[in-house]
DNA sequence: AACAAATGTAAAGTATTATTTACATTTTGA
DNA sequence: TCAAAATGTAAATAATACTTTACATTTGTT
């Protein structure tokens, strides 16, 4: 699973602080999840879509592996 | 959370166990999803939406809580 | 260089997601 | 009506997401 959270970051010149305070979670949590350690819940994912104002899918890509 | 995958399964005629097998869980976690009783992982998430050929959005709905 | 901001990382613990097994109830069709 | 298929539910367990705390490294600015 990749995802381009680091790109929609950039788009929008945010810290990984501060998204992670927009979403409500830890900027541990944004880092965390930007170095591929773990996928986040879907509620997460569709909040994230929501704050970069685009899909999901735009996101997070599904890999053969998944 | 809602969710929309019972209409979604209706309009192409599967059943639970069906939309398991297709996407590599168990019929309990298909009608536990359905239910309301938890949210599927994100990557199951992107599963169904491919599966079902729509958006992750179209399919789960966030609320207030989540 | 020196400082601050941003990012990377790790470990321990909690909460949530998903599985298996098993059985009950409802719906559908012959 | 009777049987089969589909759906609902529950408990125990495993796997994963997320938090907190804490510290290290990198990057940017003066």
């Amino acid at each position: 699973m990749k995802n381009t959270i680091k790109v929609e970051r950039a788009k929008i010149d945010i810290t990984q602080a501060g998204l992670a305070e927009q979403l409500g979670v830890s900027r541990q949590t944004i880092n965390a999840i930007e170095k591929g350690k773990f996928v986040p819940s879907t509620v997460l994912a569709l909040k994230m879509a929501r704050f970069f104002e685009c899909k999901v899918e735009d996101i997070f890509l599904l890999e053969e592996m998944d």
